[in-house]
DNA sequence: CGCTTGCTTGGAGTGCACTCCAAGGTTCTA
DNA sequence: TAGAACCTTGGAGTGCACTCCAAGCAAGCG
C-alpha cells in the first residue's frame, strides 16, 4: 500500500527529473533552487499552501530537501506547464496524503488534466494555422513589391 | 499599399471569423459581446490601450463596431488562445496603423510568436507523456488491485 | 571571534488581464 | 410618453501566481 502512494508520487524513473547530484539526499533550499530554476520565494510559498508533501528540517529549523521533493517538484513542473491553476495541483497533493483511497479521484484529476491538454493542443494546432497563412500572406506581399522593384 | 494593409488586417477570407449575420456592417457593443464571447468591459478595455483600431460612433456617442472590427477581434482572439501578452498585442495594432513600412516588424512579431507556440507544443506534448504514464500508473495499480480481489 | 553569506518568518507588494461600480445619458417597446 | 433595457465614462477592485521585505537567527571561514 505505503510502496504503491510512494512510487505514484515519485514517478518512478519514468519522465527525467530535474538534474541533481548523484549519491545525496538532501539539499538546502539555494540547491533547490539551482536544481529546479524555481525562486527560494516560491519553494517557500508552495509548502505554506500545502503543494509541497512535508520537507524535513534541520536541527536549527532550516528546510533540508530530498530527492523525493525534487522528483515532486519536477511533476509540479510539468503540471505548471500545462497551465493547471495551483489550487488543483494543491488538491493532488492533499489526495495524495489522504493515501490509496484516493487513487481513483486522482486518476480522475490527471485525466481531466490531459483532456485540457489536448484542447490545449489542438487551439494551438489552430493558431498555428492562422499564424502561417498571416505569416505568407507578408512573405508575399514583399515578394510582390521586391518584384515590381525589379 | 492602403488595400494591402487592409487586407492584411482583416485578413481577408482566411481563417474563419466569429460568427455574425449577413448583410450587415454595424453593431452594438452587447450584439459583439453575443458574437465575441467577450465581455463589454473587455470591448471598452481594449479600445482604450489600444488594442482596438479605432469604432466608429453613432452620433451620440455610442460604439458602432463594423465587420472590420470583428475580424480584428477574431484575430485578437486567436492571438489571445496563443497566449501572447496584451502588450504585444497592441504594438502590432500600432504597427497596424502606422502604415505599411512596418511589414517587416510585424512579420518578425509573428514568426516570434509562431515560435513561442510551437515551443508551447512541445512542452504540452511533454507533459501530455508525463501524464499517459501516472495515468497508465493508476489504471495498472486499479487492476492489479482487482485480480488481487478476485 | 568577527564577518559574510544564507536561512527563517508573516505579511505586504507586484503585474497581468480583466472585472466591476456609480452616476448618468440613450434607445426601444407598449 | 413612460418604463425597461442598454449605453457611456474614469477609476477602483479582483484573482492568480508569484515576489519582495524587514528583522533576526544560523553556518562556514580565516
Amino acid at each position: 500500500m505505503e510502496s504503491i502512494s510512494a512510487r505514484t508520487d515519485t514517478c518512478a524513473s519514468g519522465p527525467k527529473a530535474h538534474p541533481r547530484p548523484e549519491g545525496q539526499d538532501h539539499y538546502t533550499i539555494s540547491e533547490v533552487v539551482a536544481f529546479t530554476g524555481l525562486t527560494a520565494h516560491t519553494l517557500r510559498w508552495y509548502e505554506r499552501i500545502g503543494l509541497m508533501p512535508h520537507v524535513d528540517r534541520s536541527h536549527t529549523g532550516q528546510r533540508r530537501f530530498r530527492n523525493r521533493d525534487l522528483d515532486w517538484l519536477a511533476f509540479v513542473g510539468k503540471l505548471r506547464l500545462t497551465g493547471m491553476p495551483v489550487a488543483d495541483m494543491v488538491r493532488y497533493a492533499e489526495l495524495l496524503r489522504e493515501g490509496d483511497h484516493t487513487f481513483a479521484e486522482r486518476q480522475e484529476l490527471l485525466e481531466a488534466t490531459r483532456r485540457d491538454v489536448r484542447t490545449r493542443i489542438a487551439e494551438l494546432q489552430g493558431t498555428l494555422a492562422v499564424l502561417d497563412f498571416k505569416i505568407d500572406f507578408y512573405g508575399g506581399a514583399r515578394a510582390a513589391s521586391e518584384s515590381e522593384r525589379v
